[in-house]
DNA sequence: ATCCTCCCCTAC
DNA sequence: TAAGGTAGGGGAGGAT
């Protein structure tokens, strides 16, 4: 199926240019085969061009034996061309098993030809003649040309309405432009960068230090001077923050219910369906009230019984119809405390939140102002501190004890004056909770709020963390939360007295013991200062509609030019990519509640490590394309697509590696582990040898630790094998990485700890660049 | 035991 | 109509 969409193009391309404005769409093709085109050149023919099937280039159309995959590695070894896309004019020979009915009398001059013509000329080290695996033999050829059936509905489709919203050619970046999830989570990459930069400043000024001095003079408060050496921690968390924003000049909907939405008023309808809007949101809400049942294993719904499930609302059905012209599926990303009131929340149905509240107002959404806003706030506590992590663009941590000692300000008074200074500067308010540990302020924030602050002392916090439902802990969701409620285990208090062993068995170790410590009110967290990324992808899961494979492979190539793009932005390179899918479950209607949503998936993902770290985009498109052919889904029913990028690296030019000299004494090292496939695995002889001289082994040579540049964040460090071994590239570590102490042997998680840690990867680049490294990792323990 | 890989889950 | 993204913590379970 990939195939006949490839060869298609072109006959669509000619018929509907100007109509449907599919030029463009087609030149883009063309400019897309080209470049790809080009690459298998630079890369792999020069490399391979003794190899059988040099001159050969083949696109594989449908189900062949061996897979497509398969023949494309074949080619690649064997110095031929393998092709994603048909193009007649760079195609040399088309792989096929037979041919659909509708094509056989289209083709021409066109070299069809069984898989075995590949497999048998492998088999037997030569090229053997094509035309002994024909698959139409040629006396059942007649001479007619290549045009394809598929046009017809090719045609009816671009002028429905059913028309996949991808084939916009701005789809990717006009979602991107209107999803607030993406922003947020933009922004929050963004304000952790920030915080990285003002951290690397060398001259710190702190303006409104001064202003806050003067602000507690004219403060009858005494100074508590007793709680300046103790830990002290702010949580700084904008109220409702986009409806704030949105209401900065709208002071008549002030105090009164409202929320942002991409939805006006709440009376949108669904997409029209043989099923009714109401059945539709039925199933998926039933759906989403039952997932205890969900994800066991692969392929699962989650439906118990899927007849059972519908027949169950169906009942309902009459009831629902008056209201269904004023259920919206849009979403809420923030709503005032007015609504909240009547029991709407954040990331509501804005068809619900009418129900709760029929008087809920909408705004639209202000991506711009938030920004701002977030910027001002961010630069106003910076005129303070530098003392901060940021959590996400409307909130960040702040360790206080600096600040605080520095201008005599109590807890308190900090707190009031900078929220007074947020309101002034941004016309928002800001809520803060306070305490000495990022567990107290963080919950007290929830007392704070609205527009308020509140510390939590720790000899009250026990009895008012007991009373607490165990959903407020941080990290206890709606799947944790339920697994509890199981357990019986409501209110922190009854975490307070569980065994631990008990608990550990229910939810895992880790788990478990985190949430015994916060239940008490203990914990030992600290800010985390210098961020590397580790991780970065690009997934949309909204107006994903193909039929056929042309369009996903379009598709995939837009959004590895948007992961490309991302991963340019921050100089880094990965070495592994992940396509990640959702797929309409089995049993769940191909209509979906909420208009062009994924509506009840199952996701599937498969990774790919590949020999030499990337930004490019069509290295990634080629690479996620074979993805998407192994996993092989029923393009109708793809819903969602991602990809990811892991084992990133930092080229050394990179501003992101910190060029701090930390004087650096290496000590102590143990060899943690070998990445896989490495040529010689690190036994306990070399680690022992490694350990006793100190010394980092790289390539052929041996140099001490004292010759090493700085290298001060945890992870992976490439060294140029010269002189001053400077650094080429940086990786971070992966959130398994460990610490590992040769002496107590006591490992623990990479917490960037008191800035302890150091990680030396000695890494021998591939000679011939397609092999894999050898790597080394190395601890030690230092103080700077 | 410990590691690795593939997920799920959570937070905003 | 509606814009259901994303990074990172951590568990399950097989490999070593
Ligand atoms: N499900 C969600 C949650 C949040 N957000 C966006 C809108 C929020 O305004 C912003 C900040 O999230 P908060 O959790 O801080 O929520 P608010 O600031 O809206 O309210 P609160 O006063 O509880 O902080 O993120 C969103 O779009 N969808
Ligand atoms: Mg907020
Ligand atoms: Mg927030």
């Amino acid at each position: 199926m990939a195939t006949s969409t490839g060869a298609s193009r072109g006959s669509k391309r000619k018929k509907y240019n100007t109509k449907t404005g599919f030029e463009e769409f087609g030149g883009y093709m063309s400019a897309k085969i080209s470049k790809l085109q080009d690459q298998f050149h630079n890369i792999e023919v020069d490399k391979e061009s003794t190899g059988i099937f040099h001159g050969v280039s083949i696109y594989v159309n449908g189900y062949t034996e061996p897979s497509s995959d398969v023949l494309k590695k074949i080619m690649k070894e064997n110095g031929g061309i393998y092709h994603h896309y048909y193009s007649r004019r760079y195609v040399s020979h088309i792989i096929a098993t037979n041919l659909p009915n509708g094509k056989i009398d289209k083709l021409t001059d066109q070299k069809i030809v069984k898989a075995a013509w590949i497999t048998e000329s492998v088999k037997e080290g030569k090229l053997l003649p094509y035309t002994d695996f024909l698959v139409v033999p040629p006396n059942q050829k007649n001479q007619k040309t290549l045009t394809f059936t598929k046009t017809v509905t090719f045609d009816k489709k671009a002028q429905s309405n059913e028309e996949s919203p991808t084939k916009n050619k701005n789809f990717v970046s006009d979602f991107y432009s209107r999803s607030r999830l993406h922003h947020i989570s933009n922004w929050g990459a963004e304000f952790k960068e920030y915080v990285n930069s003002l951290q690397k400043q060398e001259d710190r000024i702190f303006p409104e230090r001064e202003n806050l001095q003067k602000f507690i003079q004219n403060e009858d408060l005494p100074i508590s001077s007793e709680a300046k050496l103790q830990k002290i921690y702010m949580h700084v968390d904008m109220d409702c923050f986009f409806v704030s924003v949105g209401l900065r000049n709208k002071p008549d909907l002030k105090g009164k219910p409202v929320a942002v939405t991409h939805s006006k008023g709440g009376k949108g309808k669904g997409e029209q369906s043989s099923l009714s809007h109401s059945e539709r949101r039925n199933f998926e809400k039933n759906y989403y009230n039952n997932r205890e049942f969900r994800g066991k294993k692969t392929n699962t719904t989650g439906m118990i019984n899927e007849t059972e499930m519908f027949s169950e609302h169906m009942g309902e059905q009459g009831k629902e119809k008056e209201e269904e012209e004023f259920y919206s599926m849009a979403e809420i990303a923030s709503c005032s405390y007015e609504a909240r009131k009547a029991g709407v929340k954040n990331g509501m149905l804005m068809g619900k939140a009418k129900k709760l509240c029929p008087e809920l107002q909408t705004i639209n959404y202000d991506f711009e102002g938030y920004s701002e806003v977030a910027r001002i706030l961010y630069d106003t506590v910076a005129s303070f501190t530098h003392d901060i992590e940021a959590v996400s663009c409307d909130e960040m941590l702040i360790d206080c004890v600096d600040v605080l000692a520095d201008t005599g300000a109590s807890p308190m008074q900090f707190a009031t004056y900078l929220r007074e200074t947020i309101r002034e500067k941004t016309g928002c308010n800001a809520s803060i909770g306070i305490g000495k540990n990022l567990l107290l302020a963080r919950l007290a924030t929830k007392k704070a709020k609205p527009n308020g602050q509140f510390l939590m002392k720790e000899e009250e916090s026990l009895a008012i963390i007991k009373e607490l439902p165990v959903r407020n802990l941080p990290g206890v969701g709606w799947a944790l939360g339920k697994k509890l409620d199981t357990l019986n285990i409501k209110t922190c208090g009854d975490l307070q007295t569980i065994s631990l062993d008990v608990l550990q068995k229910e939810i895992g170790n880790k788990t478990a013991i985190n949430l015994i410590q916060f239940s008490k009110g203990i914990d030992d967290r600290t800010l985390k200062s210098q961020k590397v990324r580790k991780s970065v992808s690009a997934e949309i899961n909204y107006g994903i509609r193909f039929k056929l494979m042309e369009e996903a492979d379009e598709f995939l190539s837009n959004l590895s030019q948007e992961l490309s793009n991302r991963l340019q932005n921050i100089k880094a390179k990965t070495k592994c990519l992940t396509l990640k899918l959702k797929i309409r479950s089995e049993g769940a209607p191909k209509e979906t509640a909420k208009f062009l949503g994924h509506g009840i998936c199952d996701t599937v993902a498969k990774s790919t490590t590949i020999a030499i770290a990337t930004d490019e985009s069509q290295i990634i498109d080629q690479e996620v394309c074979t993805l998407l052919r192994m996993i092989n889904p029923t393009i109708e029913d793809m819903r969602g697509v991602g990809i990811q990028a892991t084992k990133l690296q930092f080229p050394a030019e990179n501003k992101s590696i910190p060029k701090v000299n930390y004087g650096a004494d290496i000590t102590k090292f143990t060899v943690k582990s070998t990445k896989q496939n490495s040529i010689n695995p690190v036994n306990s002889d070399t680690k022992n040898s490694l350990c006793n001289d100190n010394k980092l082994k790289i390539r052929e040579k041996s140099i001490s630790p004292e010759t090493l540049p700085p290298l001060p964040f945890a992870g992976g460090y490439e060294l140029d094998d010269d002189d001053d071994h400077s650094i080429t590239s940086f990786q971070p570590l992966s959130s398994h990485d460990k610490i590992v102490d040769e002496d107590d042997n006591n490992s623990q998680k990479n917490e960037n700890e008191g800035d302890k840690s150091i990680y030396i990867i000695d890494h021998v680049p591939p000679p011939d660049y397609l092999s894999y490294s050898k790597v080394f990792i190395f601890t030690s323990f230092l103080d700077f």
